[in-house]
This record gives structure tokens, C-alpha cells and sequence, in this order.
DNA sequence: TTATTATTCAATAAATCTATTGAATACTTG
DNA sequence: CAAGTATTCAATAGATTTATTGAATAATAA
């Protein structure tokens, strides 16, 4: 009877996978990623972690192949293997945002200490668009905007909102994004946003989710 | 600066979520509770383990809510929380199954030795099932079958085959199928069928996928 | 070549996870 | 109520995971 040992050996392999995705500096890590390569000092300064523990937890994940790197000169840049990555963190995080109190209370917590508004979802951007009477902004850093960005977005990064903030309309509605749900730059713009008077309210979603989902976007060729 | 606070807080959450599904006994259990709610000593024996190991395990699952209990008389029945669970599971297991080449080796390495053929898709089955030139087979046990079954399929469960064998048609196609492409009971249908000179092969995913997918699917009414 | 920069490696201690054992609990039946 | 059954709990030891530290690599620049 080895069927057994084919069950633990396969159930076993997925289970190091999983194990590879299941840390959370490993899910910032992978949402980071989302949005493009990024050499490991980058990684480690937007996480807050050491370069060593980063390049720790890189390694643990190439390994597991859920990330691969190449070299540019002094500089390696790892990235996710496959939109397959991306695809089964999303299902895990949509499982603890969406039918974990706790997670939702932590959310919804945040939300209320910023601005207080439910964001609305790619669904509602997308009608929303069609009748041009809204601005699509993405406050992600300038580099990943210009890897891709929702079809007919503005950039602005988020630390250069309150300096840039007459280019934007205060007629039009104005709907921020980011680099996904637990992306915070989207909350902070809209503070900013509706403090000033704006009409401004967040995508729940991030640019990633809205590239996997096939929804149109726009790319600026980028000399990375 | 509380944002690195909500990070790590909500990170926390979803990684002991992930922590909860990352192992492989677990995932087994995952795999057997997607068709239905069993009972502790249920899914001790199909897993192998011990009852308190198994219990164990799946109160590990019930505290990240993966899984919820229901008692009826002195068995205790565990169930998936929600759907999105097996979503979950299901896009890991893809991520595994599809780019993983241990996992494809391990799982071409098994079918080689039992009837050595390419399992047939969802679609695949689906467009077979209009030209009515096949049979559908499930070779869950009956109770599963009962719980619900694609349109049309009739039951045999594994261990009875040998014996009803007879009840199949020699002339036209057989496709098996049971929990999941981790599930060994159709390739042992298979192989069993192929040795008498039957036209058979299984199906890739299980009743479970074939379920989520929205595809067509008949039940019985069950007693529990 | 030497110095510099970005990253990895190795060693360690604290924390967490896992299987095993046997005792404890909770419900049902007589 | 007592006896029986299904499950959980508690304690333990071995294995694995994590962050930290400082040294080691590998490519580039001078």
C-alpha cells in the first residue's frame, strides 16, 4: 500500500509551499512583489525588516519557488515566479478578509481612525469610469505606476499628494488606489483628499488585483 | 506611526490563517471535509493518524476558523466553515500541482504505475457527457455519492467495483472520478477497469471542483 | 590589485509546532 | 445513576522556525 507514502510525499510538498507563503513578513513581502521586482535593501526598508532576516525569508521562498531573482549588477532582483503565486495569496487573503472577525475588525478599526468610508470595489470603478465624472488616481510610488497602471489613472505618489494636490479636480469624484486592500497610501490620500474638501474615496482592491482580473490597463515602458 | 502596527496586525492574522492549512495532514483533512462533514474517528482512519492527534489538528483548524464542529449525539461532525476555504486550498493545491516539479513528478511517477494516462479535464468531461457516448463514474463511498454527484454519474464505490463490474457498459467510454486529483480512487478504478478491457480513464479534479465550478450536479436526499 | 557595495551564510537562542501518552470530559443508553 | 462511547485535554520531548549578530561572498569601481 503505497498510497500512503504518495499521499504524505504530494500533501507533504504542498504543505512546504504553503509553509513558504505562511509569515507575515512573507505575505508583505509577496504583496510587495505584486507590483514588480525589487532588489532586497528595498524590500527590507518598506517592510521594516533587516537585510539579513529579508534576505532570510527570499531565500526560504525561492526555495519553495514562490520567488526567483536576477542579478543587475550589484543589485538582485527577485520577483514572483508566476501569476499562480499571486492568484493563491489573493484566495488565502480574500478567506481572512472576508470570513475572519478579526481581520475585518482590524480593517474596519484602521478605516475609522482615517476617513470612515467603505471603499468601493473594482465593480463600482469600472461603471464609475464609463461616465467620466471621476478621477482614478494612483498614489503608488512613480516606478509602479509606470510598470502598469488602470487604464487613464493620474500619478501621484502619495508623498508628493499634499505639494501636486491643485493638478486634481474638486468637481470630479476622485477614487484612489494602491497596491492592494492592505495597502495603506490609499487610506492616507484620502484623508488628505477629504480634509482639503475633495470628493475622495479608496478602491478596496490594488492594481495587481485589477491587472489579474483582465481589466484594462495602460503601461509606460520603463527602463528597468 | 501606527501603520507599521496595523501591518503587522493584520499580516498576524492572515498568517496564522495560512499557518492553519500549511501542513500536511491538515490539508488531507481539507480534502476529505470538502465532501461533506465527518465525524473525528472518520477522518482518523482515512488519514492514518490517531484520534488525539486528529482532534489535535482539526481544533488547530476550528480556532483559525477553518472548521466548525456540530455535535450529534455522541459524534462530533466537522465541516468546512465556508466555501471560501476550499477556494483557498484549491488555488494553493493548483499552485503546487502546476508549478511545482517535485509535486508533478510525484504525481506522474504514481499514475505511471497504475495505468499510466492524462487524467481528462473538467471541460473535457463536460463536452463527452453532451455526445452521450460515456459513462460517468463515481467511485467515492455511496454516502458521498448521495450527498451530491455530477448529473447523471452513476455510483460505485471503489471497494464493491471488482464485484459490480458487470453493471458497466463494455463498449462505451468510462470516466472515473472521485474527491480530488489527490485522490487515488479513480486511478485504482482505472486500473482495474483497463486490466478487463474496459475504454477507461479518470477525471484531473474531483466532485468538490466540479461542484464549485457551477457545473451541473444531481442529489440525493441523505438521512443525516 | 584593493576598496566598496549588495547580499548571503553560519551560529545561536527563543519561540512554536508536532506526535505520543494517558487522563479527563461530555454525551447517550440501560 | 452507572457504564460505555467519542472526543478533548495536559504534559512532554523532539523538530522546526525565527531574529540577531557578525563574518563571508560576489560583483563593481578605482
Amino acid at each position: 500500500m503505497d498510497k500512503r507514502k504518495f499521499k504524505n510525499d504530494v500533501y507533504g510538498e504542498l504543505a512546504k509551499v504553503t509553509k513558504a507563503l505562511a509569515n507575515p513578513h512573507r505575505m508583505e513581502i509577496i504583496d510587495l512583489l505584486a507590483q514588480g521586482p525589487y532588489p532586497v535593501e528595498a524590500i527590507a526598508s518598506h517592510t521594516g525588516m533587516t537585510i539579513a532576516n529579508t534576505s532570510q525569508h527570499l531565500q526560504s521562498m525561492k526555495s519553495a519557488r514562490l520567488v526567483q531573482d536576477t542579478r543587475h549588477g550589484n543589485f538582485i532582483h527577485y520577483h514572483l515566479t508566476s501569476e499562480k503565486v499571486f492568484n493563491a495569496w489573493r484566495s488565502i487573503r480574500e478567506l481572512g478578509i472576508h470570513s475572519n472577525a478579526e481581520v475585518e475588525r482590524l480593517m474596519q478599526d484602521y478605516r475609522r481612525g482615517h476617513h470612515s468610508m467603505e471603499p468601493i470595489s473594482t465593480d463600482q470603478l469600472l461603471k464609475k469610469l464609463a461616465s467620466n465624472e471621476v478621477v482614478v488616481l494612483d498614489v503608488r510610488p512613480e516606478e509602479e505606476y509606470q510598470r502598469g497602471h488602470i487604464h487613464k489613472a493620474l500619478s501621484i505618489p502619495i508623498d508628493q499628494l499634499n505639494m501636486r494636490i491643485h493638478d486634481l479636480s474638486e468637481t470630479k469624484e476622485i477614487i484612489a488606489y494602491c497596491r492592494g486592500p492592505l495597502c495603506v497610501f490609499a487610506d492616507e490620500a484620502v484623508e488628505l483628499l477629504r480634509g482639503k474638501g475633495f470628493n475622495a474615496n479608496r478602491m478596496e482592491e490594488g492594481f495587481p488585483d485589477w491587472a489579474a482580473m483582465g481589466l484594462p490597463v495602460d503601461t509606460i515602458h520603463s527602463k528597468i
